[in-house]
Order: structure tokens, then sequence, then C-alpha cells
DNA sequence: GATGAATGAGGCTTCATTCAT
DNA sequence: GATGAATGAAGCCTCATTCAT
């Protein structure tokens, strides 16, 4: 015979009671979030107001700072979320194969994919906003770092051309991402998916001009 | 009848006059300029002030407006002009060669020229306040523009390959000279000039992992 | 008819339940209370917020409410308990002797003693906060107005000079008394108890410039 | 033969320009202190805002960071002129006279005829929110410092007498100055000014009960 | 009765812009 | 044309108070 370790009433109620209130708290910040994801992606940081925010979000304009600090807060929160996720495909990505090539293509998939799921993210993590004063990371600088390290370890053991510098590429890089993507995000009906990720792929792989250089070669 | 070859002295002195005027005031107007490029170059558009750029200029709050009809008009006036100067650089190079991989080298040459010249500038049209709304006009889009049309053209004609979207081509293609120049603009000792030009050019003609694609044929 | 003289056991244990429903309640109104004078002492009103005292308490921020009407009230009822306290001292040691010299002698000590006792509450007491508009009672008003009253029998009665006029000399009384008790009991280490206790007896039986007067003449 | 160092013409009419701008710009600041000190002397520091005293003087709420930082600088200005006012008159009568008895008399007699004609100033100065963290500068504790400093003089040189601190002394006369003049400032009908200035100046020099004490058994 | 999230009026401050001199 | 004081709309944030649970 087995003893149900039933909870105590009172502490299942009173239990239950503190889950509704923590669970309308989230929800209400919750709701703060996606307002700020939505507005922050149309607007930009300047041109929304906390007063925005909480109306949207159908909020009184003080709850706001019930949940956030101040707007930066929201706003980081929202960034930062974001380039977690982003850097997270991108990371599993990286380990799912060894192939430089294929690491380029399967990069740029997640990417694309990215921005096909999280189109108000990409615009707001991609505008130059996201790194004024007023916020203390600067996204693409960030990228840039992983990108520029990986990429000396690659010259160093001479997978790699030296003479492509490993920081302006990486510079380059997160700057062909970044416009590709927040051109994109803004109106997918511009490209195909796979169109905008084969040709992030081919210029990576052959470069812009690639029938200028060697014609001996062509896919 | 009787030609009076000498001008009045009143109409010479008062044109004079007006002459001075008018000079005194296209300093006035040329000082607010300069000092509207300092400060939105080290600061950006939201950071400064109309006070900022008139107590910087070393005239008066109300001068301003003499000269602008409003903060974004100024602005306007520092992008249109950088952009009419970077565009004619682009211009004269392109028409100095009918060789692609010429053209590419001499593109990214004038292009890091210009920066190294006008580093202010750079970073005024490479941050996305360029862009914003305050802003109508999206000088990204506007080089995008011009260079997917050239694409489109070369496509057409068969000089390069249709794998590579014109369009997404073309956001790549600023996405990564604005971003590889306002870093560079930002501070020039990130890496010597020839280094950058050598690096864009490269990861035009070859992509930015040459090496993975066919070994035979590394410079 | 049966009287019932064992108390119904159930009432008596809903009455025990009301009892000690209402101890916990009279101890969270005291927690507040303390909390409060704490608080006030430290900052003064306008620097306390109502979360402030109920954080400080270790209750809800609306549980304030279950038991004061307002910030004010809670103010309010801190004043008027050392304001009782304090006079119910002073009336103490006025009853204890006739003699006017051992009179203001013994006011001193009770005072001193009071705020020894009660350094936030003579903190809070002599704040002129105590008084503003917020607060409706003007405690220092209070003890003025009971010291003229006693000062004008003494006059009357020709016990002492009319030339001190009584208001006058009230006001005088609680100005001294208040600012040496507020200024002593925030740092009870500026002067030894004894020390402030004669200081404020001999300025009131001789003055503050006692050897300077010409004795010859009173009026 | 006299030149008559007449001002030119252009500089005259520019001189006159400028000082008819900052005149106007004097007298706006004017009004903002004065409406500053007549409504923090009827509501004190924190009823008022800084749209009160803008309206009261006439001028848009942001004219007032046109000319003081925040609202506290405006207090502090007002208050320290007001300090620097009262002091300079405390110490006038000072020098004025050697004998002590006299010199209690003359600061009494000052200290009135300034209540008298500052009465905003004195309620302003002696509310306790001259001292609240907003405003760095304790004006009672200045002033107590100066007394406790020339008293401290007196006692070394033995010419007043060690049982009395000179720093309880001073707190006391502060105390005992700033109720009475508040007090009476407030509505001056209360007491004839002379009246004031006799009773201040017989409590400093007899103390409070005066016939009470027996001259012949002090320690 | 306790809880604490939500409320929203209200205060402070900034700054683009105007206008009388 | 230059000046610079004045303007006032608008944004940020606080906090006393309410109320559903």
């Amino acid at each position: 015979m087995t003893v149900n370790p039933s909870p105590n009433p009172l502490t299942r109620r009173s239990a239950a009671r503190s889950t509704a209130a923590e669970r309308a708290r989230a929800a209400t910040r919750d709701r703060l979030l996606r307002s700020g994801r939505t507005l922050f992606a149309e607007q930009g940081l300047h041109q929304i107001t906390t007063h925005d925010i909480a109306a949207h979000a159908g909020v009184a304009a003080g709850t706001f700072y019930n949940h956030f600090g101040d707007k930066a807060a929201l706003f980081r929160e929202i960034t930062d979320q974001a380039l977690a996720d982003l850097t997270g495909r991108l990371d599993a990505m990286a380990l799912s194969t060894l192939d430089p090539q294929e690491s380029v293509r399967l990069q740029a998939t997640a990417l694309v994919g990215f921005a096909a799921d999280n189109r108000d993210l990409i615009r707001i993590l991609f505008s130059r906003e996201a790194d004024a004063a007023i916020v203390e990371t600067d996204i693409l600088q960030l990228m840039a770092n992983r990108a520029s390290v990986v990429r000396q370890q690659l010259v160093d053991e001479q997978r790699m051309p030296s003479e492509i510098d490993p920081d302006v590429f990486a510079q380059a890089l997160v700057g062909m991402w970044s416009r590709v993507l927040a051109w994109w995000a803004e109106d997918t009906s511009r490209a195909p998916q796979a169109v905008v990720i084969e040709t992030l792929t081919r210029i990576q792989l052959r470069g812009t001009h690639p029938g200028t250089f060697d014609f001996s070669e062509k896919s």
C-alpha cells in the first residue's frame, strides 16, 4: 500500500495562489517584452516611448517600471535574448560538421532560418541603435569578435590564407550578414529563402565575382 | 551715347558689402556644417542637440535656423554631400577600367581612400541612424540599388553567374563595405590601409573561404 | 433553563482563533509603527515611501493600508504617541515640586532623559516636517501653548517678571529645547547627558550671558 | 580742451542692445527668485513644483531651467543669499560694541529687524526643510558653529562661565532664535517688535526664570 | 487579514523651435 | 543676418494607493 504524498491542502492552495500570481506577473512581463519587440522593430528605440509599450501591452504606464528598470533595460533584455538564440543556433551548426565548406552553408542556413522565424528580432538586432550609447553591448562587435578569433585559429593552422586579415574579414562577414538579413526580414518576399542562403554561401565560398578570377573551375 | 564701363561706385560698394555679407553668411553656414559633421560623427544624431552644434560653431542657437530648416535638414545635407562625394569617386573608378577584377580592386581602393580622408563622414553615413525615420533617404539602400542594377546587367550579359542574386549580392556588398569602413574609420590603426583594401578585394574576388574550394590554385 | 457556565468549545476555539488573529494583526501593526519610526528618524517623512516601511517591516505593500489610512496617519500616530509620552514625563516632573528653580531642572532632566531613551522619536518630533502641511498638528506649537499658559499664570501671580512676554518666551523655550535635543539625539556622544541638562538649566535660570548683567537694577 | 569720450554709436547701440537683453534676462531670473521665495515661504520646498514657480513668475515651465539647474539650485540660492544678508547684519552689529550686554541686545535687534524686513526669508531659512537632504547646507548648523566658536573663545578668556557648554549653548541659541523669528515672521501682530527684541535680550542676559534664582550659592 | 501587481496622476527635466531685438 | 531668452510639448520615472486573489 502506498502513501499518497499529496501536498497539504493549505500548502497546495497557497502554492497555487502564489503560482497564479506569478503567472499573472510573468504574463504581464511577457506582454511588455512582446510589445517592445514589435514596436522597436517597427520604429526603433528612440521613436518608442515607455508609454507606447505599456499601451500596446494593455497595461498602465507605471506597470512598465514594475518589470523593467527603464527603457534601455527592456531593450537590452530583448537583444540579449535574441543574441543568445542566434549564437546558439550558429554554435549548433558549427558542431555538426568539420568541413569548412559545409560549415559555411550551414551557418547561412541557420542565420536565414533565424531571420525567417524572428523577423522583429533581426530588425532590432541589426539596427545600429542596438549598439547606441544607451546600450553598452555592441552586438555586431560581439559576433565579429567570435568570427575573428575562429578565423585567426584557422590562419594559424594554415587552413585559411593569411592574406585575408581576420579582423577585416570578421567585420565584412557581420556587415554582410546583418545587412542582408535586415533587408530580407523587412520583407521576405524580396527573395526566396533558398536564394538568400545560396547567395550568402556562394559569396563566402567563391566571392562576389567568381568568374573573373579563374574561369577553369566554374561549378 | 556712352557706355559706362566703370561700375557705379555706390553699386559697387553695395555689391561689395553684399558680397562680404554673403561670404560671412556662407562662412557661418560652413561652420555649422563642420560642427555638425564632427559632433554627429562622435555622438550620433540623437545625442547631439542643435544647441550643441551652434555652440561648437560659435554661433547663437537661433542662427542654426537661419541656415537649416531643422536638425534633420543639416544631417541630410551632410549625408547628401558625403554620398555625392563617395559615389563620384566610385564612378570615376568605374570608368577607368573595363576589367571586372581590376574594377573590384579600384572600388575597394576608392572606398578605403574616401574613408581615410573623411573619417567623420564615414561614421555618419554608415551609422544606421543615417536611415532612421527622421531622414528619409537610406544611403545604403541607394548604394545597393546602384550595385544591384549594375549587377543585373552583368548577369543579363552573362558576365556574372546568375546563382548570385543581384539584390542579395547588392545588400551583402554594401553591408560588408559599410561595416568594414565604419569599423576602420573609427580607428585607422586597427589595420593598415593596404590590408583593408586587399582583404576587401580578395573577399570579392575569391570569397572568404577560398582555400576550401579548390586548393590547387592558391596565389 | 440552564446556565451554561462552561464556554461552548466551538465558541472558545473561535474566540481563541480570533485572539490569535488579533495578536498577529497587532504585531503587524506594531512592526509597521516601529519601522516607520526608524525610517522617518533616519530620513524624514518625504524620503521614505510606504513601500520602504512595509519592506522594512517585512510585510507586503498593501498591508500598510490595512493598518493606516495613509502615510500621514502613520506619521501622526508616531508623533502623537511620542508627544503623549513626552508631555506625560513633563507633567510628572511638574507635579513633583513647587520650587520653580527645581522645576526647571527637573524639566530639563525629563526632556534629556526622554531624548536618551527615544532618540528616533526626538528626531521625528523635532524635525520641522512634523508640522508640515501634510500633518495638521504642530507639535512644537502644542508645547509652546502649554508653556505660554503656565507662564501667563505665573506672571499674573507676579511670580515671574512681565518683561518677558509669555508667548515669546514659550517659542524661545520650545525652540531651544527642540534644537538642543534634536542635535544631541542625533549623536549623544556630542556632549555628556549631564552637561546637556546642566546647560539647559543654567540658561533658563541665569541666561546665556550671566556675568554680564548688572544685578542692581532688577525691575 | 577735453576730448569727449563719447562711445561709438555702433558700439553704444550694440551695448545698449546687449544690456537690454541682459536686463530682460536678469528680470526674469529675479521674478523666478521672488516667486520661489514667496511660494517656498508659503508652502515649503516639497509642496512647490518648478511649474508652480514658473507660473507664478509668469513664464513658461522650461524658462525655469534657463536660469536654475533645478529646484534645489533655486532654493539654495535663496537661502544662501538670505544667510549672507543675515550674517552680514549680525557681523555689523558685532563690530559696533565691545560690551557683551550691549552686543546681545544689538544682535537681537538685528535679527528681529531682519525678520521684519524679510518675513518670507525667515520662514524659508528656519524651516527644517532648509537642511533637508536635497540641500547640503544646514543653515542653523552654520550659525551654531559660528556661535560655538565665539563662545569657546570667551570661555577660554574667562569672560564666560565654563559651566555653559559652548556647543549646547550654540544649539540652544539658534533654536531659540529660529523658532521665535519663524513664529513672529508668520504673523508679526503676534507681538510688538520691541517686545520680541526685549524678551530675547532678557532671556539671554538673565534667563527665563530670573527672579527664582538665589545668587549666593552657585558653584 | 495579507499579498503584491497594477494603477495613473504628477513631478522633473530636455530640447527643437520661435521671435523680438 | 545674428542673437539668445523664451516657449511648451513630450518623455522619463516615482510612488501613494487600490483591489482581486
